[in-house]
RNA sequence: GGGAGCUUAGCUCAGUUGGGAGAGCAUCUGCCUUACAAGCAGAGGGUCAUAGGUUCGAGCCCUAUAGCUCCCACCA
């Protein structure tokens, strides 16, 4: 093994290695449970990114745990067409090179687009082997191949008949920049600074005006209507009264409507039904008639008379100007304004009237919503299922159809001569009512139609194969919460609706990854973190766990270099760790478990790892993954290197070889159990080292059996699991040594400097026998004494719970020193006496407590009290 | 406007059913001790946001308040 640990010497043969060995594929196997999960597909423009790279890290500790407790599991791979984001992009390349998309046509755009999947598409799944990610690749899907489409048809050709989904002319939301109606889970808000206009309405007849505020003057060129509230007594007396629009000359009707506020502006609205979601209400209610005035780039059209042309921006200028000069306008207020963005381009959307699909949410929210209040899904944490919840019983009916070329073309077929309007599974030319000719709708959907169908469309549905039989439904899908509304609810009710059952059991939620001062990472921050450069200069592994150590209960996480460099070197503790077992073995001869004594320091370690195993598997099933790893830093770390390593190099350095034999069984023993625990989170450290032990038990560690519980298996033997009393006995020497070294440092002895030790034992005296090599190597001895009491001469004294240690004054320092460091230590010896008198003096705690609580304050209070005087008579002594 | 979460050491966060406040990083002091200076051994550092309440006992349970964060709604 190097020197030093370079995963960049490693990482990549190992990673070959499992793929040729076929390890990731996944495939029905009736004595096995299945364990399944899908991949949230990734953008096929997408890099990966530091939030695919948790995401996926968390998902393939979950699959290899799984593996390694002798699931079939199955991890499914793919990448997502994108549709907006996609077309956005090619667009934009296609317009460098001075071609528009229009120019090219919608089949040779479609050629492009897949030249550019093909080129691009992959460049993500390189990205995530880097990471490690044990994926079934050969299985890997795609939302626009013919498995997923096929399966987009058929769920849209039966909604269609069953008429949940629609055509509908509705106000939806228009992206001016990418042209294509969103949903309204795609609409961000963000509040900007604005201003209310004030514009006055003469009325027809002359009698006055009303003035209205509006945050939007250049709609005025639409506006059908004034809405006031019915019971606003300003206003009561003009209701059903006419105004002249400005600007236009049109004549507009006063309406009453229970909408307005009263208290808002002026309280009273313009309406205008073809650019405002709450207009286009008020104008149903009405039967107002709507007046669309943009065209879909937002500039004004030929409704806007003499701004016909402009900009919507540059409308809202010149109108005001306009109104300005013609006296109409009254005041101009600043406003804080909430204003919609299209998720994908930033653009301001714009809410149109359009003829757009949709999926009606009525029917299908209900049994998604029934799902999750069952505990048929379950959302961890569980707070998700509030916000899951709330967004399933508010959502709006959903529009799927977008303006777009790349993506699934809407499958309806219409007859211009008969007007048959039809979905079909397969492409119609000929209409089967009247044989005339039939035309495909120009549409695709949106992106998420076939997302939604993910978990079951890439199985192979609605065929009914192998896979979905056996894989599905799936147990695990692990997401962000960012997108619970567009895809986490939208699978849940599509797969109640056409498969039946649930899409998955759980749903883990984790939160975004932010920079070190917990801001977003973004590109106009520059602080992004792109994974595949960390992983060139420090490893997937320390990526990995850097990554997966910040979770917690759907909180974001923040990531930080610090961070990084810490389980950097947690990383080179595992390796040169293990390079100092596997040195030691050279030429030992490793016995099994169960086939030799081990000392008190083997039954230590063997009892902490059993409980790291335990707590392991706990965190694991939990899926806190996080704390898992924390679990592992702190028995590999402090557990394994810094005591049983140091403790071990007592034997390992004797002439006794069967001694050495023994330990160093133990220690492969050990390093074996708790690589194929850590495997999960920094797989490919695990697997390099695995791969140099003498004692293993599989070809590779990703096959090898998880550690059990039950504690040292041998066969189908179980030899010994907690130790739980060597692991106090233990503990307790330990508690001397470091009393011990705390001294020493207290007097600034070095560490090269060696004394002689003296041990007075204060009960277990075969303990301290026992213990007495360990105790003289880590306390910095040259020699060790059992005796009775303190050795004639000046020492100084050590106390702990199970002895007294006395080392030679002379060796050591000056008398005051010792003085003023146990007449500190009486202190907090006293200080303690003084607490635990009065706990015991509290009458309602001697009265209520439990009785072996009250048991170890009075055991504790007499160790003390036996403390006290040992610190006195030393005092007296050295004086 | 509605909902959720957070507040513990200088920083990032743990803290099981309520029973003496923890880790890592940073700081300070010693150490190149034959796995590791990407290291070892020590040390300092906290009114657990605030105010009440329940309890023999509260970081933990209850109520209120403050600050921060996020989600939803979209009064033009």
């Amino acid at each position: 093994m190097n020197k030093t640990y370079e995963p960049k010497d490693f990482e990549q043969r190992i990673y070959d290695n499992w793929v040729s060995k076929k390890y990731f594929s996944a495939s029905p196997n009736k004595s096995k449970k299945p364990f399944t999960v899908v991949m949230p597909p990734p953008n096929i423009t997408g890099q990966l990114h530091i939030g695919h790279a948790l995401d996926c890290t968390m998902q393939d500790a979950l699959i290899r745990y799984k593996r390694m407790q002798g699931y079939e599991a199955f991890w499914l791979p793919g990448t997502d067409h994108a549709s907006i984001a996609t077309e956005v992009k090619i667009v934009e390349k296609l317009q460098k090179e001075g071609i528009t998309k229009q120019q090219l046509g919608r089949e040779g755009f479609l050629k492009k687009a897949f030249e550019w999947k093909n080129q691009y598409g992959g460049r993500i799944v390189e990205q995530q082997k880097r990471l490690g990610l044990s994926c079934d690749w050969d299985k890997s899907a795609f939302t626009m191949d013919e498995r997923c489409s096929k399966a987009v048809r058929e769920v849209f050709v039966n909604m269609f008949n069953e008429g949940i989904i629609y055509q509908g002319d509705r106000i939806i939301n228009w992206c001016p920049k990418c042209k294509t109606a969103i949903s309204d889970a795609e609409v961000e808000y963000e509040s900007a600074d604005s201003h209310l206009w004030h514009i006055r309405y003469p009325l027809v007849d002359g009698s006055g005006e009303v003035v209205i505020a509006t945050t939007r003057p250049e709609t005025l060129l639409g506006d059908t209507a004034v809405a006031v509230h019915p019971s606003d007594s300003r206003y009561k007396k003009i209701i059903g009264k006419h105004l002249v629009l400005p600007l236009t000359g049109r004549q507009i009707p006063i309406v009453a409507d229970e909408y307005v506020e009263k208290d808002f502006g002026t309280g009273a609205v313009k309406i205008t039904p073809a650019h405002d979601p709450n207009d286009f209400e008020v104008g149903k209610r009405h039967n107002l008639p709507s007046i669309n005035i943009m065209n879909n780039d937002a500039t004004i059209n030929e409704n806007g008379g003499a701004y016909v042309g402009l900009d919507r921006y540059e409308a809202r200028k010149k109108i005001v100007d306009d109104l300005k000069a013609q006296g109409y306008l009254v005041k101009i207020e600043d406003h804080l304004n909430n204003v919609g963005h299209c998720y994908r381009c930033g653009n301001v959307i714009e809410p149109i009237v359009s003829k757009q699909w949709f999926v009606r949410m009525s029917e299908l929210a209900r049994p998604a919503i029934d799902a999750v209040k069952s505990k048929e899904i379950r959302f961890i944490p569980k707070r998700f299922e509030k916000s899951y919840l709330h967004w399933m019983e508010n959502s709006q009916d959903w529009c799927i159809s977008r303006q777009l070329w790349w993506g699934h073309r809407i499958p309806v077929f219409y007859c211009d001569d008969c007007g048959l309007i039809t979905a079909s599974k397969t492409d119609l030319t000929v209409c089967p009512k009247c044989g005339g000719k039939m035309r495909q709708d120009e549409d695709v959907l949106d992106t998420w139609f076939s997302s939604a169908l993910w978990p079951f469309s890439t199985m192979g549905w609605p065929d009914r194969t192998d896979l979905l039989d056996y894989f599905y439904p799936t147990d695990v899908l692990v997401t962000g919460y960012d997108i619970i509304g567009f895809w986490v609810s939208r699978m849940i009710f599509s797969a109640l609706k056409h498969t039946g059952v649930k899409p998955f059991g759980d749903v883990v939620i984790h939160g975004i990854v932010r920079d070190d001062k917990g801001r977003k990472m973004s590109k106009s921050l520059g602080n992004g973190v792109d994974p595949i450069e960390v992983i060139d200069n420090t490893g997937a592994d320390a990526l990995r766990i850097s990554l997966v150590s910040g979770i917690s209960a759907g909180g974001d996480i923040k990531y930080s270099n610090d961070k990084l460099e810490g389980y950097r070197n947690f990383m080179n503790k595992i390796w040169n760790a293990s390079r100092f077992v596997l040195m030691n073995a050279e030429g030992c001869s490793i016995k099994e478990m169960g086939s030799f004594r081990l000392t008190i320091a083997d039954k230590w370690i063997l009892g902490k790892l059993n409980r790291c195993v335990k707590r392991v598997i706990k965190l694991m099933d939990k899926y806190e993954i996080g704390l898992a790893a924390a679990e592992l830093y702190d028995f590999i770390w402090s557990d394994l290197c810094d005591w049983y390593i140091e403790l071990s190099k007592t034997a390992l350095y004797s002439d006794n070889l069967d001694k050495r034999n023994n330990t160093v069984s133990v220690l492969l023993y050990v390093l074996r159990e708790t690589l194929k625990l850590a495997h999960p989170i920094i797989p490919f450290i695990t697997a390099e080292i695995y791969n140099a032990l003498p004692n293993k038990d599989a070809e590779d560690i990703m096959i090898s059996p998880y550690p059990s519980t039950k504690g040292i298996v041998v066969g189908d033997k179980i030899i010994r699991s907690t130790f739980t009393k060597e692991i106090n006995k233990m503990n307790s020497v330990m508690e001397l040594i470091k009393n011990i070294r705390a001294m020493r440092s207290e007097m600034n002895v070095s560490q090269s400097k060696r004394t002689a030790i003296f041990v007075e034992p204060l009960a277990d005296r075969a303990l301290i026998k026992n213990a007495a090599a360990y105790i003289e190597k880590l306390a910095c001895g040259n020699s060790i004494e059992i005796v009775d009491c303190e050795p004639s001469g000046k020492n100084v004294t050590v106390i702990s719970s199970i002895a007294k240690a006395y080392i030679p004054m002379n060796e050591l320092i000056d008398k005051e020193k010792e003085i003023a460091r146990l007449t500190h230590e009486l202190e907090v010896t006293n200080s303690e006496i003084a607490r635990a008198r009065g706990k015991l003096a509290n009458e309602g705690f001697v009265k209520k407590a439990p009785p072996a609580l009250i048991e170890a304050e009075k055991a504790k209070l007499t160790k003390y009290e036996e403390q006290r005087n040992t610190l006195i008579k030393s005092i007296e002594n050295l004086k």
